[in-house]
DNA sequence: CTAGGGTTAG
């Protein structure tokens, strides 16, 4: 952006307002080439078409049908053919057709939507003749290839050369200006488009809506939209599509209400949009009352339809139902291939704790794999969307593949990309390799430097994390409240107390950031740790909501180590008058109370749990070794390795208890599907298992990589430590709350961060 | 001029 001077614009703007002035304003509203399509034209659209057989013909030197052309460069348009695209060219040149201008534009386009933006200059230079139409091509292409700038030159240069500019190319330019974040010179092409009172034409005015919009300044977006006289479909459909870039779906899908009540038909266009908000604000139910919608207009078979109609199945975990839309979809897109991983990689967050969780990660990057091996290439969607869930699944390798696989096809320079390798490297348990990732960055966004903060939070580096926080403010990025999440628990991670209310003001009087349950999580989890226990339950009582179930699992969590059992007993009564949803909070208090030798209490928490109709945990651990995953459950025998697995697993603990390891009472977690075998009390926990079977099955001196559906509980955290300085190696355990790195019996989160 | 897919937390 830096190589557009200030003076161009202005000169642009001068300009423009010079040649406008010239203009009478009618002959600036419209196109009629660029209407709606004449019939003849349709007509040719519809005659049938072999793609590779045209140009096989073209590749021999032969002549085609004319009626052909404009059925053959969509054909190069969908299927982004460069190759095609020339052998039309050449085409052309031979016939002397080059002299039409209509198939000269249309070319520039061709080329520019293949990506060949280089080849539509050198085209348009060639020409003999061009109008605007071939300008605003040319200035389209530009910006649809990233480079707004060119496009904003060639706005210059129109002017230049005398020619009228339409509301298509004032539409190309605020477009351009969109792309520039250049917010100001768009105002400006907005305040002539006031003056040359072209504002009320409906084009103009959904041009300057979206323009708005991808700005961030939906306010401005829906003030356009109001006052736009003749609103279109594409009007409304602007408006929509606008609300689900701001995050503001309701807004959106009022919108749409109220597009219904004006009798406005919605398009294929609005009914994507109006389906991704749904999948926005999880209004399923909804979703599907719009699918029926797109049957009844008719809109059902279009691909993007069915890609949203596919995504909103996989959103509402309705997995199967979403592959058998993928399978039956004759030509799969891109954006199918992707919304298919991302889907999945949805899926695994709805499904958190139970291991098809982990089968759905597993599913999304076998569809990566296949998307590889047919003729589409990955783009900056799929890899950021595989990345995340590499980072989920803790696939080390396999993410190592994908990051080879953007340097090679250049999307690793993309942010998004980029982000999303630090955060897979982070929850990988590499972070050496993750703020390698980060340095190697060439942009960062508010993203970036969050994931960085909190990577570095999570390993239990918050030097690193809070002086990369002091590096972000001054580089001028504004935090959210996620960046004052990763800030806030680097603080409670080494009980800097007075940084922590420092930053916390900061966060509200300086950012005016409203905080969150996580943030005051954040400083009880710090109080908890400084074992000041009494101003933790202070700071609650002081909240401004109502404390959820994390907050006080933790202060009771707390309690317990630090063995203030009354506290302890307190805020269990309390906790309990919330109803808690989870099972691990009621596990964690029937453990306590059966310590405790409380059997009234635990008859009581066994009572609300049937009431609650809260069944048992599963716990399960599962290691990634050369691509493959193995899974464990507590007590688990089935790995025919089992014999050698115990004898290690046994003398490490023997070992362990010669050092020092004081084993707690290892934590009951009654699993359901096993049902309730009186007298079966668990031994050894899943991870323990997944970690000698790794220990075993990897060279020595590597790091074993273990992820557990539930948290650790405070034995396994502490035997683990030692386990780590027993076999000199590192392991990395990542639990349901958090990430544990053991290296040389000593654990990243401090010890504070096995609640159980 | 309008659409469908992506990254950050506990």
């Amino acid at each position: 952006m830096a190589s557009l001077p200030w003076v161009a614009v202005n000169t642009t703007l001068h300009k423009l307002e010079s040649d406008l002035r010239k203009l009478p304003p009618s002959s600036i509203s419209l196109d009629k080439r660029s209407q709606a399509r004449t019939p003849e034209k349709r007509q040719l659209e519809s005659q049938p078409l072999d793609f590779g057989e045209a140009l096989s013909i073209l590749k021999e030197g032969n002549f085609i049908d004319s009626a052909l052309y404009v059925p053959l460069l969509q054909e190069c348009i969908d299927r982004k053919s460069l190759w095609g695209t020339k052998s039309f060219h050449a085409h052309v040149l031979k016939t002397g057709t080059h002299q039409d201008l209509f198939l000269s534009t249309f070319l520039v386009n061709v080329y520019a939507k293949c990506g060949a933006i280089a080849h539509a200059r050198k085209l348009f230079e060639s020409l003999p003749r061009r109008n605007i139409v071939t300008w605003t091509a040319l200035m389209t292409g530009y910006v649809q290839n990233s480079q707004p700038e060119q496009a904003v030159e060639v706005f210059i240069q129109l002017l230049e050369a005398g020619v009228f500019p339409t509301n298509y190319t004032v539409g190309a330019m605020l477009n351009a200006c969109c792309s520039l974040y250049y917010l100001k010179l768009g105002r400006q092409v907005h305040g002539y488009i006031i003056k040359y009172k072209i504002d009320s034409d409906t084009s103009v005015g959904n041009s300057l809506c979206s323009f708005y919009s991808k700005c961030g300044i939906l306010d401005s977006a829906v003030k356009i939209f109001r006052n736009t006289p003749e609103k279109n479909v594409i009007s409304w459909t602007t408006i929509i599509s606008a609300c689900s870039e701001s995050g503001r779906a309701e807004t959106g899908l009022s919108f749409f209400l109220g597009m219904l009540l004006e009798g406005m038909t919605p398009n294929e266009f609005t009914l994507t949009s109006v389906l991704s908000l749904c999948c926005q604000v999880q209004e399923f139910a909804l979703g599907k009352q719009i699918q029926s919608l797109c049957v009844k207009f008719g809109w059902e078979a279009q691909l993007p339809v069915r890609n949203s109609i596919m995504y909103l199945y996989l959103k509402c975990g309705e997995i199967d139902k979403a592959r058998s839309l993928f399978e039956g979809m004759g030509t799969a897109s891109l954006i199918t291939w992707n919304a298919m991983i991302a889907g999945h990689a949805q899926v695994m967050d709805l499904l958190k704790d139970d291991v098809s969780s982990h089968r759905s990660g597993i599913e999304a990057l076998k569809i990566f794999q296949k998307l590889n091996q047919s003729d589409m290439k990955p783009d900056l969607f799929s890899y950021s969307s595989v990345l995340s869930v590499c980072s989920r699944l803790a696939a080390l390798e396999q993410g190592e593949l994908v990051h080879a696989q953007t340097i090679k096809s250049g999307f690793l320079a993309d942010v998004v990309v980029g982000s999303a390798l630090v955060n897979m490297y982070s929850k990988c348990g590499s972070i050496e390799k993750a703020s390698k990732a980060f340095v190697e960055m060439t942009r960062r966004t508010m993203i970036s430097w969050t994931s960085m903060i909190t990577a570095y939070s999570q390993h239990g580096l918050s030097d690193d994390a809070l002086q990369l926080f002091e590096d972000m403010r001054f580089t001028g990025v504004r935090p959210n409240e996620i960046t004052f999440v990763g800030v806030l628990s680097a603080c409670s991670q080494t009980g800097r107390i007075e940084e922590a209310k420092r930053y916390f003001k900061m966060m509200t009087k300086e950012y005016r950031i409203k905080p969150v349950m996580d943030h005051y999580a954040c400083m009880v989890d710090m109080y908890v740790r400084l074992g000041l226990l009494e101003d933790a339950f202070d700071f609650i009582k002081g909240m401004p909501y109502e404390p959820n179930e994390v907050i006080w699992s933790m202060l009771i969590a707390g309690c317990r180590s630090h063995g203030k059992m009354e506290l302890a007993f307190q805020a269990a009564d309390i906790l309990l008058e919330l109803k808690p949803r989870s099972s691990e909070t009621y596990f964690l208090l029937l453990n306590m109370y059966i310590s405790a030798e409380r059997w009234q209490d635990v008859s009581r928490i066994r009572r609300l749990m049937k009431q609650e109709k809260l069944g048992g945990l599963r716990d399960w651990s599962w290691v990634n070794i050369k691509e493959k995953v193995y899974y464990f459950g507590s007590d688990d025998r089935s790995h025919p390795q089992s014999t050698q697995m115990y004898e290690l697993l046994e003398s490490l603990l023997e070992k362990a208890k010669g050092m020092g390891y004081i084993p707690y009472e290892i934590l009951q977690i009654p699993d359901d599907s096993v049902g309730e075998k009186a007298g079966n009390l668990i031994v050894h926990h899943s991870e323990r298992l997944a970690i000698v079977f790794g220990l075993i099955n990897t060279v020595e001196g590597t790091p074993v990589r273990v992820v557990k559906n539930i948290g650790m509980c405070r034995d396994c955290h502490s035997a683990v430590k030692f386990f780590s300085e027993l076999t000199q190696r590192e392991i990395i355990v990542r639990d349901s709350r958090r990430l544990h790195r053991f290296r040389e019996g000593k654990c990243s989160c401090g010890d504070f961060g096995a609640f159980l």
